[in-house]
DNA sequence: CGTAAGCAGGAAATCGGTTTCATTGGCATA
DNA sequence: TATGCCAATGAAACCGATTTCCTGCTTACG
């Protein structure tokens, strides 16, 4: 009843003990009925569930996490929010997590590096587990996490020494397949690499998987073959207009990997701008296979990348994790896989 | 000492008691040099920091939050997290929160209605301010949020009965700048508006703006102008298909309104398989001014919806608000403003 | 008929902080 | 010199749950 300390405007709100002294009982038993009814006669159960009901009671999330040092909430950190990648990707994981009980605490550490101070930037203590992804390797949250014992899975970057859980996308085999597939209609030579950032994972093993592809055919990549940017139509655009007001009189085809989608459609329009056909001139393959790829027009040939489906598979790991925290780290690998549009077909 | 009810594997994180014993001092002191150094003499403050550091502490965010009843968490409600304009401005949200120091708790509550029980969707009790956005009238959430003293602000929705925060978009505004501005090469009956679910907040505004800037030049809408679907680009390329299939021998031009960018971009596909051209034959605006309208061809003109903006002003608002609970409630109004590039304009 | 076993439920410790209230000592003022 | 006040700090209550003991009863078994 000493409510000295709260704001009188704050009302308090209904406790278990409320709930207890309605139904004539001691919160240890209300708090069984809740979380462990078999050790409840059925009749005091019953009434207490009434007292819950008329109270319309709501445990605090905050004193059970205190006591149990489980709260029910996973976090995540992406470099970004931005773009249908991971967008898609908090999508798959919202659902997941939502689907298994528990909550989703998301947050951009992209820009850690710049601020200074790493501290406070996670709330540690209060997830049960974080999926992270380390775009850029500042990586400075990974001891943290560490420190303070949270369950990590780390999403599409190297796995760290094995320590953690982890989700990867097998780059490699979807860029072969379109690697392999330009090929077809293409010198190896004439196969560029349009990437985003040099230092992104995803890009770099991308990079990698485009030059063994070409070096399985005895091709060895020459450095002009591979460009590095930004993951946007703009650095598409650009780059495909400097290389087509550059290239020679000759005229041979390219056959155009782009690190993304979204640096596909710059390159599209690129080569509406120039009044080079696609596929006809420039066969063109994307990455992630965006929505948009099948509405753009020519329809865009993608490497499916099955982004909600990391994040759904970081969520599953975490669960599994909370509830086993002991068991040998798991490292998941998702497959991607060429999808043959019209960009980069070409029927002579 | 007695950690019985501890598992063994966790080895229980450093507690202030601990720093408390470190530096000689009670745990209340250790407290006040986080809380409120001024009350505490430099030379313990010095002796206590040093504990700190010493033995990385860091302050259970639980048992501080059980106390204050304070957490740094927001929440955000969206209907689904797809698309680029909630992913703009779950963006603008979180950058938002970071800045303030608060965490973000997202959560896409649109499939509830389906599920039944809405209960513990929504960690009330562990965040200290929600925003949501209720786009379909289910809005069991509200009441919810009502009884739990959350403060909340409603996003893009009629300002429930005023007793919320909200923050919403001048649909009406940029609505009718695009209506003009097709006026001025389209026959008021030529124009039409392909809208997103009926239901939604933000096509039935735009229709009724859409309505009400003919009905300002004495043109009466007939049921044909107005369509409704879903926001996606699929529908637009549905609608325009099916619509220049039917379109009379008249070949009149028609003047477009989408709901969304996505819908424009399925009607421009659809007008591009069909040879129609636009601007030439059909004038097409589109809403949310997304990334990519700059960079199709013809590129997009648009009505810019401040997405980060929206999100942005709800944390600001939340924030303001976990600060001063009583302060009247706020009702925000964000510009819409028509961006016009070549989709829309016809030089006879 | 006596005793062990088992079931229900309560008292109290605990999680890790914050905050009130009381205590102490030092210094200025009457 | 006595009194009052203030600054610095500690003891303990409190936030709202969970969980461990422990106590009474009832029932079963020898």
């Amino acid at each position: 009843m000493s409510s000295r300390r709260l704001p009188s405007s704050q009302p308090r709100a209904v406790s278990i003990e409320d709930v207890a002294s309605a139904a004539s009982v001691s919160t240890a038993t209300v708090s069984r009925v809740l979380n462990n009814p078999g050790l409840v006669a059925s009749a005091t159960a019953k009434r207490v569930q009434a007292a819950i009901d008329e109270l319309e009671y709501r445990p605090n999330i905050l004193a059970k996490g205190l006591s149990t040092r489980k709260t029910g909430v996973l976090g995540i950190a992406l470099p970004d929010i931005f773009g249908e990648f991971y967008s898609e990707l908090l999508r798959g994981a919202d659902s997941e997590a939502r689907a298994s009980g528990y909550h989703l605490l998301v947050s951009s550490e992209a820009r850690i590096g710049d601020g200074g101070h790493a501290e406070s930037t996670l709330a540690f203590g209060l997830i049960d587990g974080l999926a992270v992804m380390i775009t850029e390797p500042d990586a400075r949250i990974l001891p943290e996490a560490a420190r303070s014992k949270v369950p990590v899975v780390v999403l599409d970057a190297e796995t760290q020494g094995q320590r953690f859980d982890s989700v990867v996308v097998d780059n490699a085999v979807g860029t072969r397949e379109a690697v392999h597939h330009l090929l077809e209609s293409v010198g190896p030579a004439e196969c560029l690499f349009v990437g985003g950032p040099r230092e992104n994972f995803d890009t770099a093993s991308r990079a990698a998987a485009f030059t063994a592809a070409l070096a399985e055919r005895g091709h060895r990549v020459r450095a002009e073959q591979l460009s590095f940017g930004t993951y946007t139509a703009e650095w598409g655009l650009k780059w495909a207009t400097e290389r087509l007001a550059s290239r020679g009189t000759g005229r041979s085809c390219f056959g155009v990997l782009a690190g993304n989608d979204e640096i596909a459609y710059g390159v599209m329009q690129a080569c509406q701008d120039a009044g080079v056909s696609i596929p006809g001139e420039l066969r063109l393959i994307g990455c992630d296979d965006s929505r948009l790829a099948s509405l753009v027009r020519p329809r865009l040939s993608s490497v499916r990348v099955p982004a909600a489906e990391i994040g759904a598979a970081a969520v599953r790991l975490l669960v599994r994790r909370v509830k086993e925290p002991n068991a040998a780290p798991t490292h998941l690998t998702l497959p991607t896989k060429l999808v043959i549009r019209e960009s980069s077909v070409w029927r002579g």
